[in-house]
DNA sequence: TTGAAAGCGGTACCAG
DNA sequence: CTGGTACCGCTTTCAA
């Protein structure tokens, strides 16, 4: 290496380099690579199009965020993507981001306050456009966190009811377990069914809850038992052995999502309860699982997709008015309800 | 509002607004808050600290990496992050990158190698400090795209066997399926097993399929009949209804993924066929799925985490030598074999 | 121990 | 239509 050469070794052509080659300012060089914000003259726009082809010229997104101040990033907390549900949102949410340009930050946090404080903060110092969050705890501090500095918008998604001064996109949760819940009292004929909860979810405005007790309610049912327990199929599965060792067993039960369902069915099989004839079963999600597990799940459906797609937009948009984004919870009847179908 | 206010409304505080509170340089700021180049009397840290707190101030991570050129940022990109084993692998690369002060940009391909690429290209625009990629498809175009200015770090993650001037992390996969295929042969006394294998899979580099062929060479059997289908859920569905419908249907049946693993089973459900009695089935991941189904499966482990570490670990400490790191994969027996363990 | 200032790679306003 | 240039917020060298 000559005495003179600069030290820097090999560095990622700039737009400086392009603009030597073309003959032209850097000022240009903006200019065509985003065909604005004044017009170039078609032949000096070749001229710089071509240098960048020959350069192999590639914009740092990084540098451009600094100026524009929009990183075209939002990001994603949720308690546990390894849970079917999740995943499959998570999966439609990058899916929705990268369709209108937007790449995302994923950050789990174990159903932990703490991490999901951290990761919060993390993703607000990386400027992130947007924030999606499913399952807050703390949310007086997120909204804080979000608001040092410029604003970023936060959107609540997985959220079963509208949060004072937050959009919040989720299924009618509500409606979805009453007709479970119902299909379980009325189809099936139960007296009453039981309830499997996570125990993360707040009574007050856990619609799945509300629905489960609704339906009894309108059926002048006496409402079966509650049991918590974690949302995870492991959660599941000690709550399904709990319910199913009491002396009052009952014969129909609603778990509050597919991974809990999915354990609820490993218990039975383990204490030899036939399910569905000894034990009916209904759920909520409609993840890819419930399709395959045995039997398969009479579960209320989430549009994971449309709300995906919905919670991108509005974090997008993110000076929209506070509103409530709900979505109708079919309900898919399989057989663990102790119907026939599919 | 008097006359001569700026425009800017309100924006974030930055270390010139810390600095002036402090009476310090902007220098000293960023002295204090990394802790370095050059120390700072502590008085005067002090002083800064306190204007710091008393402002709210979070220093920019963006224009941070800009000067710095590091984005403490890595890409993520899988084939498809619903698939139980890849929810749990990025979901463990998402925590060991943030205990190292990472974040991840994740994306999923669908398999699709256009997807591929186009991920690749966004991550590397947004100046991620390294890449992880699983089941590439297009590693030479992903070559030069990362390397393309700042040379960015790649390490293939999910790959079986080393590919040349790559670093990559894998479980010892042809050592796995020989476990499991050996299991159903000597110890289930099964003549031969069948094989259902992804169709993405490449016969030639994959261990899945040498361990296979290996296993019935060792014990002088012939080999089974195998199936291609879509690393899925549905896809295993399919297969195992192609399996089992054949009229020299096998008594067992070693399968690439639990998720195909999963389609099986209930592929084997809806016609009738009793696992393990009818069919026995051996699997490959281990996945939080595979312990919850019905029944339970024997599969050979994946050590998702201590990959995860060690991915990470190597794409950060990007310098280092090309290098296979692989991992042992342990026999999980559950009952999916026909063993009455567990 | 501290401060001034030159970048990092782009953007976009203001003049010409 | 094009160029010069002042930022965006932070880092770090060099001089004081």
């Amino acid at each position: 290496m000559a005495a003179g050469d600069p030290v820097r070794v090999r560095t990622a052509v700039t737009r400086n380099d392009v603009a030597r080659l073309a003959g032209v300012s850097t000022a240009v060089v903006s200019y065509v690579v985003n065909d604005g914000p004044r017009p170039v003259a078609e032949a000096t726009a070749a001229r710089v199009r071509d240098a960048i082809e020959r350069l192999g010229y590639r914009p740092n997104t990084t540098a451009r965020a600094l100026a524009v101040g929009s990183t075209t990033t939002i990001g994603l907390v949720v308690p546990d993507s390894t849970n079917p549900f999740f995943a499959e949102y998570a999966w439609q949410i990058q899916r929705a981001a990268t369709d209108l340009g937007y790449a995302v930050l994923i950050s789990n946090t174990g159903f932990d306050p703490g991490v999901e404080e951290r990761s919060v903060r993390d993703l607000c110092d990386r400027q992130i456009d947007g924030l999606l969050i499913a399952g807050v705890s703390g949310l007086r501090q997120i909204d804080e966190l979000s608001r040092q500095g410029r604003r970023i918008p936060v959107v609540l998604i997985d959220e079963a009811s509208s949060r004072r001064g937050h959009t919040t996109v989720g299924p009618d949760a509500a409606t979805g377990a009453e007709r479970v819940v119902a299909h379980l009292l009325h189809v099936h004929g139960h007296a009453s069914v039981a309830m499997i909860i996570g125990d993360s979810a707040d009574p007050a405005t856990d619609g799945r809850e509300r629905g489960w007790i609704g339906a009894h309610a309108r059926a002048g049912r006496r409402l079966g038992v509650v049991e918590r327990t974690p949302f995870s199929r492991q959660g599941g599965f000690e709550a399904g052995l709990r319910l199913l060792g009491r002396a009052d067993r009952p014969t129909a039960v609603f778990v509050s999502s597919d991974s809990q369902a999915i354990g609820v069915l490993h218990a039975a099989r383990e204490l030899g309860v036939a399910v569905p004839d000894e034990l009916a079963v209904g759920s909520f999600d409609d993840s890819e699982e419930s399709r395959f597990c045995s039997p398969p799940l009479t579960t209320a459906r989430q549009p994971a997709r449309a709300m995906a797609e919905a919670a991108v937009a509005a974090v997008v948009h993110g000076g929209t008015t506070p509103e409530h984004l709900v979505f109708d919870m079919p309900l898919v009847v399989r057989r663990s309800c102790g119907c026939r179908t599919e």
